[in-house]
DNA sequence: TCTGGGGTCCTAGGACCC
DNA sequence: TCTGGGGTCCTAGGACCC
């Protein structure tokens, strides 16, 4: 899966006369367990994260409960409990097929698709006849609850960040039939007017509060300050914002393929000690990413091991320690990840914490094709062996790939299920990626 | 008792060099 | 003994996104 872009790159130059549709998949992670549990529909439904530990994804029902995003589920428990409220443990094989079938509908309806997550692409439209946009986005609408069974909402418009707030209209109101055009000035200034500054893509958390503090309450309230009392009081990315909001493109396709780190992390159901448990969980982490690197046809420099206590456990100790290891030949080899891994573990590991998180990232990437031999010599039998090695283990893994399991793995990983120890109370079936179905289609 | 995971970019400040 | 100033690289932390 490569659909996990989500940084925002910026051009310095506008274009002229952009159009941009924004298709968003509504509650995706819930609409695609409901694609197999139409049963499900107009019922409260939320989806967890890893662990089961908190909401990510809601129907509207859910949201009509009052049950935020982010919510952790020990709080909610009860209402699954007594039927109010249906649940799923997360279930990203699923997900990120569906995801697949969505983009490629979306990819055969217009010359140019940028995927920017799992469950949003922005289309281009230039070249397009505007007269023939609307009809389009109603299409694909259709096409895709029909051949997918996911509803999508399209917001059209000149720049990306009005297409996102464009979307947000056609999610939002029913009358819109899934599809909002911001075709017109007087539209755009309609819709700014009527959206809270924070609910504006570029503005988090962070900033909201001091925008309200300083009397900016919605995006056309933003919009109609000076472009210089902007760039005195925030960053660039803000003035940018402010320039997308104004419909003057400036942020630019993302194109670098390569991705700049890999992360590999999770929570665990109780919290570790030992640190022999943990030896374990980060060679699983390690040989995670290589895996992702040797995927991606990628090497890494650096190997970045980290663990966390738990943080909402005031009465324990804290400790958020991490340590990079500078490879001098960049690696890719499950072998040489744990190793660097481990390395690190063993210089911030220290007896008496207990810890509930931990992960490993590999940084510095290059091509692996592009890998520099080391000053001291480097044995290039041994590298060989190890990549035949790894070779090996990828095609073997790959065939039980979808359930998360690794049937291979060095002798230095936990043995049995990857996902051993992260809970998963309740999982919905691997329904399109089954293995049977992954063979017959090779 | 129980609180996710995986990315990107920008900026300020220190190290280092000339 | 004098001990400026500018450029560049690196890193950590903060901000954002889904």
């Amino acid at each position: 899966m490569s659909l996990r872009r989500c940084g925002r790159r910026f051009s310095r130059f506008a274009q002229n006369d952009s159009m941009y549709a924004l298709v968003d998949c509504n509650n995706f992670f819930v609409s695609c367990e409901r694609v197999f549990r139409p049963d499900l529909d107009g019922r409260p439904v939320v989806v967890l994260s890893n662990n089961d530990g908190c909401v990510v994804s809601r129907s509207n029902e859910a949201k009509a409960m009052g049950i935020p995003m982010g919510q952790p589920f020990f709080r909610i428990r009860s209402f699954v409990e007594n039927g109010q409220l249906v649940a799923f443990s997360s279930n990203y094989a699923l997900y990120g097929d569906l995801s697949a079938r969505v983009m490629s509908l979306l990819a055969d309806a217009v010359p140019h698709i940028e995927i920017y997550s799992i469950d949003e692409a922005f289309l281009h439209l230039e070249g397009i006849d505007p007269d023939k946009v609307p009809g389009l986005c109603r299409d694909l609408v259709a096409k895709v609850r029909k051949w997918v069974g996911v509803p999508v909402s399209i917001g059209v418009a000149p720049t990306k960040t009005l297409a996102k707030i464009a979307s947000h209209f056609a999610k939002k109101h029913r009358g819109y039939k899934g599809v909002c055009l911001m075709e017109t000035d007087a539209k755009r200034l309609k819709a700014l007017s009527l959206t809270p500054i924070d609910d504006v893509w570029g503005i988090g958390r962070r900033l909201a509060p001091k925008m309200l503090a300083k009397g900016v309450k919605t995006a056309l309230d933003f919009v109609q300050r000076p472009r210089e009392w902007v760039g005195e009081t925030f960053n660039v990315n803000v003035l940018r914002t402010w320039e997308e909001l104004q419909g003057q493109p400036c942020l630019e396709e993302e194109k670098e393929e390569r991705r700049k780190s890999i992360c590999t992390s999770r929570s665990f159901a109780e919290m570790i000690e030992d640190e022999k448990e943990l030896q374990l969980r980060i060679s699983d982490f390690a040989a995670m990413c290589a895996r992702k690197l040797r995927q991606e046809g990628s090497a890494a420099y650096d190997v970045t091991t980290f663990l966390y206590t738990n943080r909402f456990r005031d009465d324990l100790q804290q400790y958020f320690p991490s340590a990079t290891i500078r490879l001098e030949v960049a690696a890719n080899s499950a072998q040489e990840i744990i190793g660097a891994a481990l390395r690190g573990f063993r210089t911030v590991y220290r007896i008496g914490y207990q810890y509930k998180k931990a992960g490993v990232v590999v940084s510095n990437i290059v091509p692996e094709d592009e890998i520099q031999g080391s000053l001291f010599g480097f044995n290039d039998v041994l590298r060989h062996k190890q990549d035949k090695l790894s070779e090996v283990m990828d095609a073997v893994n790959a065939a039980a790939e979808t359930s998360g399991n690794s049937l291979l793995r060095l002798a230095v990983q936990r043995p049995g299920h990857y996902a051993d120890g992260i809970r998963s109370e309740f999982r919905s079936s691997l329904y399109s990626t089954s293995l049977d179905e992954i063979i017959k289609v090779r």
